[in-house]
DNA sequence: TTCAAACTGTGATCCCGGTCACGGCTGGCG
DNA sequence: CGCCAGCCGTGACCGGGATCACAGTTTGAA
């Protein structure tokens, strides 16, 4: 992005190096590795190779031994879990500059759960030896590291915390408030099909649709061709605790 | 443990250097400084203090600045979320040699559950800035942080998949079989209330009850004196998949 | 533009499991 | 050793939400 309009200048060999830079470039906007200078962001870069994914495709199974870590470069996938009836549960949704895989390797266990592409996507690879290196080198990334798997540790709980806790209303209250663009009176929230939402928060696809069209004509909320705004922020997030 | 036939024979003052063997004996068995060798760990004992609380009382509260980690010594506590309506789930339960408080010193946002004593229970404590300089100066430290936060994850998302995949009476095979020690033709769980089990699978005490009746006359289990003996434990682990 | 595939809206029905209401057990403590 | 506080077992009831069944809407690909 930064280097974006030098680009066209090198007029001739789009070379390896062309394109280390804009990885590099691209990782630097990673939270994992933001902490580090731009040579040893420049040494991740180096030990990673892109792998386009179509739509739908499995990037991860559950089970599998995982020996790679993933950096989403573009597009987008979804981190699910499968039961043997062939229910599917969401548990993220990730987009460019998230990552998944760390556990593996960590801990040396196998894969928790699928990872499957909900758009065509382009994932930047690191192998396990190469990432266990640069963490035991690098006391930042080893930091952010923990960092990240904190925040996802918190969110889970919470997820769990919803699960419990809330009706159905008002988990796709919460789901909505997640995905919003901060700012009051009106913002939207990326495109979510009631379907996807359904698997997010263990409900079905109907009692969504119900859910929404009940905040609709509360005012709560307004849909024009599928964008979702959010009117009454504060109207959500009481729907968002129990008993009210 | 390891030391104890020796303290008897120093018949004279139970200094602080004998407690301090016995902090460090007892840290040596915790997973997370597993890898240290014993100066090390008797460097994180000697920035410890134990803490007692009694049966009930509240460790750490949601919300709270969180700047101490802790780690069980003796006695249980539960992690709670708890709904404004005052229904409580329960994430965990700790018991000796486990430890919370890790995810407020890592990220520096403040405690994401509640912390209650279940029995009463003697807690080594902590800071903030020894922990931190302590996992900065131990490679070893930062290891094993990441290995128990990922398997947390692990956990959280597999609660997550129970609580959308299985009913209840799965729910409840689940925990039996997880709280199980290991072997097969008879074994035990430690004692659970069905009050307990219920917060812990979001379910009411009731429905518990009539599932733990359920799994007693299919002979799956049986239970004398609140002990539970797990009978058939494939039986518990087919109740664990859905539509069988 | 047209058509198929994928979403969405809504009614009807059913049932799992929460809630209420008690009565019968323990078991720990005074 | 007797009592009271917590547990446990069970029945009755009923409501949230899953399921089934379609019809109407988008959308994107040809």
């Amino acid at each position: 992005m930064v280097t974006f309009g030098t680009t066209p200048l090198r007029f001739s060999p789009p070379s390896l190096s062309v394109s280390l830079e804009r990885i590099t470039d691209f990782l630097s906007t990673v939270p994992l590795f933001r902490e580090l200078d731009r040579a040893s962001v420049r040494g991740f870069a180096e030990l990673t190779r892109e792998q386009k994914f179509a739509k739908g495709a499995v990037i991860v199974s559950e089970g599998d031994p995982g020996d790679a870590l993933y950096v989403v470069r573009s597009g987008e996938v979804k981190v699910v879990l499968i039961g043997e009836d062939g229910r599917e549960v969401i548990l993220n949704v990730l987009t460019v500059g998230d990552h998944f895989g760390e556990l593996s390797l960590i801990d040396g266990r196998p894969r928790s759960a699928h990872v499957v592409g909900t758009q065509a996507s382009g994932l930047l690879v690191l192998r396990r030896a190469d990432f266990r290196r640069q963490v035991e080198q690098s006391p930042a990334v080893a930091w952010g590291l923990m960092i990240e798997l904190s925040r996802r540790l918190r969110q889970a709980d919470g997820t769990i915390g919803s699960l419990v806790l809330l009706d159905v209303p008002g988990r796709v209250a919460k789901v909505l408030l997640e995905n919003a663009t901060p700012g009051q009176p009106a913002m939207l929230v990326r495109q979510i099909t009631h379907q996807t939402m359904a698997q997010m928060i263990g409900a079905s696809r109907e009692t969504v649709s119900r859910a929404m069209a009940e905040f609709q004509d509360r005012g709560f909320i307004s849909v024009l061709r599928r964008q979702v705004t959010i009117v009454d922020r504060s109207a959500l997030e009481a729907r968002t605790r129990p008993r009210l």
